[in-house]
RNA sequence: GCCCCGUUGGUGCAGCGGCCUAGCACGCCAGCCUUUCAAGCUGGAGAUCACGGGUUCGAAUCCCGUACGGGGUACCA
């Protein structure tokens, strides 16, 4: 390994193709190659590489943006930004035959040819290939075609495309920063296809022309990508290019141990967004997937994770996204928001059409919703709309759905239990102040007056003023409810119990 | 099939030849706190460091092989 202190200058980039919306696993790559880039005090540069026209999606683009932004990566050269080696979109470089130039340089000097071979072809060959069980591969056909042959053919119309011309022997070795010393076979890799008969260039083409222009010095790309770099080592020995420094970050993966992809449900970045996690954590998630510190802290800022990053650090084992430790983490910095902070995000939230039931009129009051913060602050994992409204509902409704039988404590029958609530009700219509230290101080020497257990008398009233088993410590929810609210409801529960009330 | 990479408790990581009777975190279990749930605190279960051979006085750490997992094998990136 190579000290990653003492580099120089250092120029990285994030070069997604704009085919879907980004996941998690791709964002976690220009993760890396930012926090490098912030450690290093250099460089990050995002380049959209649209080549491939068939397989573009419509928005993409703008969603990868979306995504870098909200986790918080600035680019320093790139889309909306500009910068030296602009444009940084491939199909705006095409436009100005950047890559057509390479690939006639590559011709010029020996390196590359013309091949005319039609798809059909190709696919013959291939099926014939896999009959005999042999390496599938092209058969270097159009490797030593004249040049009067393929003008002839191309004459008559046939497309061609432009193929790598790859050495018959010898080896191909180039150093992975993680794995060392990596060596191929070049005789098993095949005259790839560098230049397409649209006239776009193929990736490989396409990213070592760009990253040799815009300076990268170390290309920080998933795994996936080892099996074609000694094709684009042999480039840029084509070219007499210095290649970068190769770190090939270890994958993704999914609970079922291949490759994270969207088989495995919600795996695009966006929608951990919609689903409620915050950015912080997000960040802080992903960098700690396949990269450590070197110590045990888990929990990090941004700059944190600047600071203590290193190369080094790095692990080239696969590693697998968990949800629940994201999910523990959100609460983590879920807790650390201030209350403001935090009812800003739950707002919108609640007052949505799937959020708070539709009886609740709209818009809500911030200041009340502010005040139940610090009742559900340290319960939340994740702001779901739907958990949310089902955890705050109470607090917004008139009236609750109630279920007699749930307010019926252990070691107590209806009879007990509406007694015990009619006197409950009795000492919140006078209780002062009405304040939850107080309330707590009153219904426990309610609770000797009346021999009960605080478990008891204190469940019989949550469930009466809330209708659930599982709710905020109960004094603080009454005087969120309010004192009328809350007589009415424990009244009622009463009434239910006794049967004189009627069923609402 | 062929080529390449990887392999530490269920999961994420630490470990870089002796400090390892393998550490931290999530999860799980129990206790404490307590009006429920969380949060918090304390403790616990859980790993023959994939397996087999070497090298070495000494190996989770180095080498080889096997198994398993993953990736690649396109006019996709």
């Amino acid at each position: 390994m190579t000290d990653t202190l003492n580099l120089g200058p250092v120029r990285v980039r994030y070069a997604p193709s704009p085919t879907g919306d980004p996941h998690v696993g791709n964002l976690r790559t220009a993760l890396l190659n930012w926090v490098f880039a912030r450690h290093a005090g250099g460089q990050f540069i995002v380049r959209i590489e649209d080549t491939d026209r068939e397989r573009m999606v419509d928005g993409a683009e703008e969603r990868i943006l979306e995504a870098l932004d909200w986790l918080g990566l600035d680019w320093d050269e790139g889309p909306g930004k500009g910068g030296p080696f602009a444009p940084y979109v491939q199909s705006e470089r095409k436009a100005l035959d950047k890559y057509g130039d390479a690939a006639r340089q590559l011709i010029a000097n020996g390196h590359a040819y013309e091949c005319t071979c039609t798809p059909e072809r190709l696919e013959q060959l291939r099926q014939r290939q896999r009959a005999e069980k042999k390496p599938t591969g092209y058969d270097g056909y159009c490797r030593n075609k004249s040049a009067d042959e393929l003008a002839g053919e191309k004459a008559q119309g046939l497309a061609s495309v432009v193929r790598f011309k790859v050495p018959l022997e010898g080896e191909v070795v180039f150093n992975d920063f993680l794995r060392g010393p990596l060596t191929f076979d070049p005789s098993l890799l095949q005259d790839f296809v560098i230049l397409k008969s649209d006239g776009y260039p193929t990736y490989h083409l396409a990213h070592i022309v760009d990253d040799h222009e815009m300076q990268i010095t170390h290309v920080l790309r998933s795994e996936e990508w080892i099996s074609s770099t000694p094709r684009h080592v042999m480039m840029y020995e084509g070219f007499g290019w210095e290649p970068p420094e190769f770190v090939h970050l270890s994958i993704l993966l999914g609970p079922d141990r291949s490759k994270l992809s969207k088989r495995h449900g919600d795996t695009a970045l966006l929608e951990f967004r919609d689903k409620g996690f915050l950015p912080g954590t997000m960040f802080n998630f992903l960098s700690l997937l396949g990269w450590s510190a070197g110590d045990d802290e888990e929990v990090m800022t941004r700059e944190q994770v600047i600071e203590k990053f290193s190369l080094d650090g790095l692990n080239a084992a696969p590693s697998i996204f968990d949800i629940t430790k994201l999910e523990w983490m959100n609460g983590v910095y879920l807790r650390q928001l201030g209350v403001d902070a935090l009812a800003e995000l739950l707002l919108p939230e609640l007052e949505a059409d799937d959020g708070l039931p539709a009886s609740i009129s709209r818009p809500l009051d911030k200041v009340f919703v502010t005040e139940l913060v610090p009742l559900i602050h340290e319960r939340l994992k994740v702001i779901d709309r739907t958990e949310v409204s089902e955890m705050l509902s109470y607090f917004f409704e008139e009236e609750i759905e109630l279920d007699p039988a749930e307010v019926v404590q252990k070691g107590m029958d209806e009879a007990t239990t509406a007694s015990a609530l009619e006197s409950a009700a009795a000492r919140l219509e006078s209780a002062e102040p009405f304040e939850a230290e107080s309330l707590e101080q009153q219904f426990r020497t309610l609770c000797e007056e009346l021999e009960l257990k605080p478990r008891q008398l204190f469940g019989a009233l949550r469930v009466s003023l809330t209708a659930r088993r599982v709710a905020p410590p109960l004094f603080d929810t009454m005087v969120a409810i309010g004192r009328d609210r809350s007589v009415d409801r424990v009244r009622r529960a009463a009434g239910l119990l006794s049967g004189t009330g009627a069923r609402a």
